[in-house]
DNA sequence: TCCGAGATTTTTGGATACAAAATGTGCCAC
DNA sequence: GTGGCACATTTTGTATCCAAAAATCTCGGA
């Protein structure tokens, strides 16, 4: 289970998406170690993370609150992942994949070739689809060959929808989640002709696209229903930024 | 002063940029706050926030190293800066710039119009062209409306030469630093023009040009010599990746 | 009822102590 | 000379303690 500092950082940050933990709620040194069965000292440096993480708020002088995300916010978290996974499509194409790119990639859209081949949607085919996007995204960050796009694209990698391994779970969504695989699947062949063509520029406006595809498609395609379903899944903060 | 956390990251940043610690050498807890006359608690936070900068890396189990930059290094934090910061300016672009936006922006010009109409470089004008240049940046980057631009960039923040207030002190350089100033300001004009037009376009594509300068520009117009002073200085490490 | 001074509680910040893990060292057997 | 084992040292990780600062509460007086 590693050290007490990861523990900590993993736990509440799962309580945190997950919404375990009420938005509302103060979050402070001393309750969030009780909480854990921890001392202090670890916590400290588990919510110093969380901070940078953007999942906590600093309240100075008294402790951190869960920050709300409005719909909004997840636009723009996807909109900085969009710029710097395309900044790394792009480098990758000028670079030319490394054998080891070339093959983990081309397992990745085989993985989705599988799923779109068929018509139906279950819950096993979304969970495929999440590790063969997270591998497809993972691969190409890893392999540009700047690890600063790796470093800030951590600041937003624990962002609830944002991140590429995350869809959230909402009911009744299987046909919006059809339509999604299927694009991402087409758009991953794309980006991926585009970077063996050395063709940076199309890698890195098509990956534009794609990367910040998740929360924008969402409004595009399924509009107010995708977030009434996001709200009562408490992960999205009602009020504020609604859809359009 | 703030708090010993503070003062630590403060002291040891700059003990790494100036290159008073040199790079072969190992940094432990306890070296570090014996060197600081401060306890390992606090030193410890430092220690990870500066692991984060980027300034730090991690030897497990051995405490941290300095991160060696070379030039290469350097230029691909500039891209990521770049890219960020383009996003930027192409959403201040789309926005539309605030008043006091705008009261900023112009007063930062103005304070490079005043350097470049004269011709002289001393130390004094190069001073004033970072600040303004750093007003500059920092004002599209928290106008643009997307603190996650913010997060992002503040991992590369504090790199030797790609900050937008950093320029390293190099001396007999006059001739480039007016370049530089020169050429800084003209872009300056031009991408505030089109954000001031709404061409949220030319404003992201300019930004990009610009942003990414400090050391593009300097291989393309110093070359060599840039790259043989920045040794001399310590801040870049011998070896690896020489200029083009 | 409202306001403010002082006391109390909460909360963070920092130092120290101790334990555990990793690393390095030296000796001995082969 | 080499390999391995035991011991010492270094280094990190965690808990606990104390102090200071901030917030909150209380109570008396206008």
């Amino acid at each position: 289970m590693g050290t007490a500092v990861e523990t900590a950082v993993s736990e509440l940050r799962a309580m945190i998406v997950n919404g375990e933990l009420p938005v509302s709620d103060r979050v402070t040194e001393s309750s969030a170690a009780s909480l854990l069965g921890l001392s202090r000292t670890p916590v400290r440096a588990a919510l110093a993370q969380l901070e940078t993480e953007g999942l906590l708020v600093k309240l100075e002088g008294r402790g951190y609150k869960i920050r709300p995300f409005s719909l909004e916010d997840l636009e723009k978290a996807s909109e900085v992942r969009a710029a710097l996974e395309a900044l790394a499509a792009g480098r990758l194409a000028s670079l030319g994949p490394s054998q080891e790119t070339v093959a983990a990639i081309e397992s990745s859209i085989a993985m989705t070739e599988g799923i779109v081949s068929r018509s139906a949607v279950t819950r096993r085919e979304v969970a495929i689809y999440q590790e063969a996007n997270e591998l497809f995204h993972t691969t190409i960050v890893d392999a540009c060959d700047n690890d600063f796009v790796r470093l800030g694209l951590e600041k937003i990698a624990n962002i609830p929808i944002v991140a590429p391994g995350a869809f959230t779970e909402v009911e009744g969504m299987a046909q919006a989640e059809m339509l999604r695989i299927t694009v991402g699947h087409t758009q991953h062949v794309i980006i991926w002709d585009a970077i063996r063509a050395g063709d940076a520029v199309r890698a890195e406006h098509m990956m534009r696209e794609h990367a910040g595809a998740p929360v924008r498609y969402a409004r595009l395609f399924i509009g107010e229903g995708y977030y009434k379903k996001l709200l009562s899944s408490g992960i999205v903060e009602r009020g504020s930024a609604g859809p359009g």
